[in-house]
DNA sequence: CGAACGATTAGCT
DNA sequence: GCTAATCGTTCGA
C-alpha cells in the first residue's frame, strides 16, 4: 500500500523534494496518476517566484510546507507546486507532468482531447485536467481533495535544466522519470 | 498610474 | 519553428 506523504516529507529542500516526488501519485477529488516530471524553485533563485520575498501572488510559498501554492500563468493557465522546507523560507515544486491512471474520461473531457500523452504533459495542460484552480491555493496536501501518496521504490530519475525560464538556465532543477514518454519535453 | 513581462500552450507555416 | 492569446503581478515614474 502507498504511504500517503504528511507534512514532514516536505521539510528538506526543494530540488531533494523534487526528486523524491517523481513516482508519486497525485489525485485531485481521485483524479490523476503518477508524478513523472518536476521543477525545483527556492527563494535564494533568481527563478523563483519567492526570490523577491513574499507578494500578495506567492504567500502560500512562505507558508507551511506540505501545502499547496497554486498561480495564474500567461494570464491563462494554472500551475500547481507543493510547498517545501520550512515556514517562512520559500521554497516549491512545480509538478510539470504526471502519467494519467485515474479519471482518465473526466480528464479528456476537461482538455478536450483524446491523446492520453496530451493530458498532463506541462503544468498548465496538467492544471486544466485536474481542475486546479486559485480556491486551492494554500491547501493542504494530506486532505481532501488532494491525496499525494509516495513513490513506492526508488524510480530511476534523470535531471535537467528547467524550462521557461529567462533567470538561472542553466541549473538542472528539472527532474525527471526515465524514459518517461509522458513528460513536457524529453531529457537531454 | 502605466507598462512590461511572464515557472505556457495551441495552432499554423 | 514562430507567434497570438490573455491578464494578474510587479516595478518604475
Amino acid at each position: 500500500m502507498p504511504r500517503p506523504l504528511v507534512a514532514a516529507d516536505f521539510a528538506g529542500d526543494s530540488h531533494e523534494v523534487a526528486q523524491a516526488l517523481i513516482g508519486a501519485t497525485l489525485l485531485v477529488d481521485g483524479v490523476g496518476g503518477v508524478i513523472v516530471e518536476t521543477e525545483a524553485y527556492d527563494r535564494e533563485d533568481p527563478a523563483s517566484h519567492s526570490h523577491g520575498g513574499p507578494t500578495p501572488r506567492n504567500q502560500a510559498m512562505f507558508g507551511p510546507p506540505g501545502r499547496a501554492y497554486v498561480y495564474r500563468s500567461y494570464g491563462i493557465h494554472w500551475c500547481l507546486n507543493f510547498v517545501c522546507r520550512e515556514e517562512g523560507h520559500g521554497a516549491g515544486v512545480l509538478i510539470r507532468a504526471l502519467v494519467p491512471t485515474h479519471g482518465l474520461d473526466v480528464m479528456r473531457e476537461r482538455r478536450g482531447l483524446h491523446d492520453e500523452r496530451l493530458l498532463c504533459a506541462g503544468p498548465g495542460r496538467l492544471g486544466q485536467a485536474l481542475a486546479i484552480t486559485h480556491a486551492l491555493n494554500g491547501h493542504r496536501l494530506d486532505r481532501a481533495p488532494f491525496r499525494v501518496l509516495a513513490a513506492e521504490g526508488t524510480p530511476p530519475v534523470v535531471r535537467g535544466p528547467r524550462i521557461g525560464i529567462s533567470k538561472a538556465v542553466d541549473v538542472p532543477w528539472r527532474f525527471g522519470l526515465a524514459g518517461s514518454k509522458f513528460v513536457s519535453q524529453r531529457f537531454r
